[in-house]
DNA sequence: GCCTGGCACTCCGGAGACCCGACTGCTAAG
DNA sequence: CTTAGCAGTCGGGTCTCCGGAGTGCCAGGC
């Protein structure tokens, strides 16, 4: 392999062409039907030494002598990163998008689940999302509320907004002043603080001053605890069904291995999230795509997928993706992508989201 | 098709043994078979006779000429009333279910999540989980909590638990007192009611009441809503893996179906709430099964689902189901089914659910 | 030196042809 | 009522064959 070769302004378009023909017809492309379909100016003759030659520097491979070349992973990534132009989103797709986020949920939840749906309705493709961590967040407030002589409600807000509630029961009357009083301790004493650094021995500490019993003490840092755990990422997935229509996974034994995937969302995270991390604070949206191996799981070896990250106020940045095979309309998808992520970051940043 | 027909002990053994050896086997079963790895004590002939009559009356069919016989949607049906000898969990299978609860988390969601993917590991199938609604739950209590001049914390507490909550910002500054009389005043008003009787014109009364601003009203309005929305069924499902590795959904097309009928939560809930509802209040937990055509679907009609409702407290009644081929293990899935509905009953009833 | 037409070669995949094996239904006899 | 035996049916696996698509290479032309 050469990893020198020059693409020439000739070997780049028959690349291109290569990649666009396959994406779209699923079938190796030859150095024939190029020259039908697309006027060269040469005969098939020097498009085979050219295909050859790009063969050669590891852009395309044949799946078998005597067929047509299929793109590398290099292949795809040169043109996703060099040749193929820009799509921008059709008049339809932002039609459907707007519409969609116009009605859309409050809930966090809700909101990244319908996200997936309209977008792997759009794409034809697998569509993930992953909401902003709550991570880092600042303590805001705790507040105990009284019910009723025996039952409690104890809330805890972040700056990610309400992190844990819970109703309590207790085994004796309690008086609303002691709620009050210990609420109003522990506000004073964790002001300002991160929610990594409210422990339980604190909550203790505050509670032994206050001489509140075990019981309440016990609720109170269950509650500390929550919210603590309140931070863990939210995931969704929607449209596995769509890839059954791809021809690559018509193997079943290719298909049982995406389908684990996609169920578990342990995985799924991982494989978006470094693509999180290496987009550090987000200060550009852009659209990333990884191809093959370049997603380092043998399962998806054949898979490609298109991620941009969202933004979600104070709350940090949130990922949608869309996974599908290597041979995907990576224009368009990168369009739907990011222009789904622009309306559901302005939607999460316009409404009051719970 | 002759519905009266009797099965005396040799047919009803017959029919118990076919469906049995087709379950294990996914087979069509002949008579040769039969008498080799059962002793019947009869030729092949007589089975063979036999078994025409049982094709006759409905309880076997022949996927073709010159092939074996399988059971019918009434093949299966009779076995599973009549024929099928119960069984009860193994050692294994319910310390498994012990230790999974053992762990298991606090919040609703969560918990039913963990036991679909429990219940489609040890079933082998897909698992569905549906939580109970919330309802026709009581009003308890709201609070509008002062944080800081122009911001505040609603929270809606039902029957249910908290139903609702969510930090709000105000334009102008808010006084706590203002909150705190606002609060008591739709408390006295909505207590003992139940929430789908509390609606925006009840909200806006009070508030008008207490000349509170629009600001404030409307973000009140918007927590009862949320708070009668929160009654939403929540639904899980695990394992749409597993049924890949049944050979009657190798069809790409039945798998789509069957792929589609899952991402569509809404399906899935109908699918599983008519029981639901038939069960009424549930005094006995007992597991229903629906096979084939009894399932009013037709992407369903060569699949069974078995059901077992649970009831979790005050808030009602969910439901536990597995989904896969006709051709399941009828009494190992209804032994855990039960078994798992049985540990959540419990767990959700032990613990402190959020 | 690059391009091109032509030719020989390779290989996949679909269409038949074929046979084997697994059943059944039926009949006639015990 | 049961049974052995037999003829008939049908699906599915295997084998062969052939066409089509495509390649690589070579020799000649611009």
């Amino acid at each position: 392999m050469n990893d020198k070769l020059e693409l020439d302004k000739r070997k780049a378009f028959i690349l291109a062409t290569v990649v666009y023909e396959y994406i779209n017809t699923a079938e190796p492309v030859g150095s024939v039907t190029l020259t039908q379909k697309y006027n060269l100016g040469v005969s098939s003759a020097t498009i085979r030494n050219e295909m050859a030659e790009l063969e050669a520097g590891g852009y395309l491979v044949q799946p078998h002598t005597s067929a047509g070349r299929i793109p590398s992973d290099a292949g795809y990534r040169t043109y996703v990163d060099r040749l193929m132009q820009p799509e921008s989103l059709t008049k339809d797709d932002s039609r459907r998008i707007r519409d969609e986020f116009r009605e859309a949920s409050r809930e966090l939840g809700d909101v990244i689940e319908q996200t997936t749906r309209l977008l792997s309705g759009l794409s034809g493709n697998l569509a993930i999302a992953i909401a902003p961590s709550r991570d880092s967040h600042a303590f805001k407030h705790v507040q105990l509320i009284w019910l009723s002589p025996r039952t409690s409600l104890i809330v805890v807000v972040t700056s990610g907004g309400v992190a844990a509630q819970s109703v309590v029961e207790w085994s004796t009357d309690v008086a609303a002043d002691d709620l009050t009083r210990l609420s109003n301790a522990l506000n004073t004493r964790f002001g300002g603080r991160v929610m990594e650094d409210v422990g339980a021995p604190d909550v203790d500490a505050v509670c032994a001053e206050l001489h509140v019993s075990a019981q309440i003490r016990d609720a109170v840092r269950a509650a500390f605890a929550a919210s603590r755990k309140a931070g863990e990422p939210e995931i969704a997935a929607a449209g596995a069904q769509n890839l059954l229509d791809q021809p690559e996974f018509h193997d079943l034994r290719k298909l049982r291995a995406i389908l684990r995937i996609i169920e578990e969302q342990r995985t799924l995270y991982d494989l978006i999230a470094d693509e999180l991390a290496a987009d550090g604070t987000g200060t550009d949206p852009a659209p990333h795509v990884r191809i093959g191996h370049e997603l380092r799981a043998d399962e998806l070896s054949e898979c490609s997928v298109v991620t941009v990250p969202y933004r979600f106020g104070d709350r940090g940045v949130g990922m949608l993706a869309i996974l599908g095979p290597r041979r995907m309309p990576y224009g368009r998808l990168i369009a739907l992508a990011s222009g789904t992520a622009r309306s559901l970051g302005d939607h999460l940043n316009d409404v009051e989201i719970r």
